[in-house]
DNA sequence: TATTGTTATACTCTATAACTATA
DNA sequence: TATAGTTATAGAGTATAACAATA
């Protein structure tokens, strides 16, 4: 049911994250490291819900934009440590304010109480490891 | 945020709905009819926010199974009406029953208050017009 | 032998455009 | 000329499998 809604939030959300040169991806990946690094890119697509194949592309637009950082561990050269830089930070705050935006603008048409508790879940739900649903 | 949780959530219903003979689109489509018939095919596929051209399959299936009837508008021979057949309301709760008891065990996971509220801001915000998000 | 990252490939889903029939 | 439905095609997004490097 909330399928058509996701996807075109999405949609709406592309030219926004076009302007400041990012993918949806690349945002996703920019708020997962900004909690902190990542020890292996498995472990990032896995927090993020994505196969670990799908990102690669994306880390390396963002590492080429100078967003993240990605060097091999030196503990075991077959990993990369993945960290966000400051102006990745910067992209990361700039993007996240033009979304929540509009996100707001969206979610003004709900109750106070039911956006917040909208938020709150949708927080809960999406950190569920994908294979206990 | 939510296109992980929300994709995980299609995957483990599929072959819930495939026990019942019905795809995803076919089981929104069921819903939608639900509440009542459908006077065209792009009208429906706009409620379900879904596009018109995709959803042509999904009527083929449903009609062939008896799940929903498909006949000439004799007012405008070009429309087709849609409804639900009682076969179609059969199959749609056997469905949703068990659907919604693994949503129940997801979303157990919620306080019960942030969960009711999840509950109803997803049915708002389901039922807006993609153009306006 | 197992694991990390990568590449190549195939598959699914979706959107766009062209066509038929009715109006 | 415009609209409802259909079909065909191309494109994006995703997953699967095979490969190279390291452990």
């Amino acid at each position: 049911m909330l399928q058509p809604f996701v996807r075109a939030l999405i949609a709406a959300e592309l030219p926004v994250l076009a302007r400041h040169g990012i993918s949806m991806w690349g945002y996703v990946v920019l708020n997962a490291l900004d909690g902190g690094p990542a020890r292996t890119q498995a472990a990032l697509a896995q927090t993020i819900g994505a196969d670990k194949t799908r990102i690669i592309a994306t880390l390396d637009e963002l590492q080429q934009a100078g967003l993240i950082t990605r060097e091999p561990d030196p503990a075991d050269r077959r990993a990369r440590l993945l960290s966000i830089t400051q102006a990745g930070q910067q992209t990361r705050l700039a993007a996240q304010a033009e979304i929540q935006a509009n996100e707001n603008r969206i979610l003004a048409r709900l109750p106070a109480g039911d956006r917040q508790a909208f938020l709150r879940a949708a927080q809960t739900l999406s950190a569920l490891p994908l294979d206990e649903i």
